[in-house]
DNA sequence: CCAGATGTGTCAGTGACTGACAGAAGAGGC
DNA sequence: GCCTCTTCTGTCAGTCACTGACACATCTGG
């Protein structure tokens, strides 16, 4: 290893994740301080002790280090959504998933206060950073449009989900871009629950 | 000009924006063929009678090939909801804004049926030409927020504006997308009158 | 016919990524 | 403790998008 600036236990000692973790701490750091695209891979590589190569084994893309990992968000969201009673209204179902989201995260890292806002306000201020988030919420979106689909009634029911489904990222998005925006405490929470209230599906 | 296997006026003859829509065209021929990813702008450029330089020089980026410039159209818009009453119901303001957006350009580059729609199914085929989409989206929304948000009356109108017109957004491009998936005929001004139909503002 | 503005090609350089390869370091068997 | 197999890593070379600098060509107005 030609180049370990930072101490700590070795990377092999830690596991993939604790890497990654260690990797999108000090990339935020570097990103806050001059911002996401003056910033190079090498720098956050050489900050973290490592060849820019190997942070690209951790992370395709630049991006992907602030934007984190879609999938496993993803299949949360869905798996609250399949969980809720057939019976409820959509877009109270969506509501309560998208809360549900945030609430078992709230320990962790998108929602913690400190580096989650910090998070937050670096990707609302480049945008190739909010382009590849929406492109998370597309993939979302693939993963719930097909259980709005089904809970639909009446004509156009592909249609309809799919203005819904969006309609219901586009809310958590602005509750999160709101929240990080403000330097109140405001949660998350209230802001989602505001947002989704400012919208009602069509019977 | 050491390559120009196209024949054709030179380009100095005709203006900047014939050059585009000329680059436009045989790039759109590529990427149907081969894919976005698969062809190189040197590619483009030489097909188009140029240097990748000068390519450059037209689009910064070749995602702006199929993307277009995202500043024309959102004016368009935002003139087309200024021009609406202050009394009309908002939503319904905002549809008739993009379907009259999607009339006037009904003759022109996006919405005609042939290139269009192909031009719409390379979009949608490619996750970077997604996402500079939706980042044209952003734009559009900065520029129509505040003008949905004076039309709002009550709590929260800031808010409120920002998820209402993410999600006329969303409906405009669903209808587009939906429209070029489709082989029938079926009109994008009617897409978009049924995505619309989809949802309703919570008064 | 002659400037000055404008468009273009070439060249060099940066930065994000990728594949190939070789060497170092841990895990398990003996 | 030692050997082997697997995994992780750095180095190197290469592609591609994009940019600035420079020089040359062309077009335009006088």
């Amino acid at each position: 290893m030609s180049s370990t600036p930072s101490s700590g236990p070795s990377l092999r000692e830690i596991g993939r994740d604790a890497v990654r973790a260690r990797i999108t701490e000090v990339a935020l750091d570097l990103f806050a301080e001059r911002g996401f695209d003056e910033v190079t891979v090498e720098q956050i590589a050489a900050a973290a002790g490592m060849s820019g190569r190997t942070f690209h084994r951790y992370f395709p893309a630049k991006e992907d280090v602030v934007v984190g990992e879609p999938a496993p968000l993803g299949e949360f969201v869905r798996d609250a959504l399949t969980a809720r009673p057939r019976d409820e209204p959509v877009w109270e179902s969506l509501r309560i998933s998208f809360e549900s989201v945030v609430a078992s995260h709230s320990a962790h890292s998108f929602v913690a206060d400190d580096r989650g806002k910090l998070a937050r306000r670096v990707l609302d201020s480049t945008a190739s950073l909010r382009a590849r988030n929406l492109e998370k919420h597309m993939l979302w979106a693939s993963m719930l449009t097909p259980l709005v689909t089904e809970r639909l009634d009446g004509e156009d029911t592909a249609l309809r989900a799919e203005i819904i489904v969006q309609s219901a990222l586009a809310c958590f998005d602005v509750a999160l871009t709101t929240w990080a925006d403000a330097d109140d405490d405001t949660t998350v929470a209230e802001l989602l629950e505001r947002s989704f209230a400012a919208l009602r599906p069509e019977v």
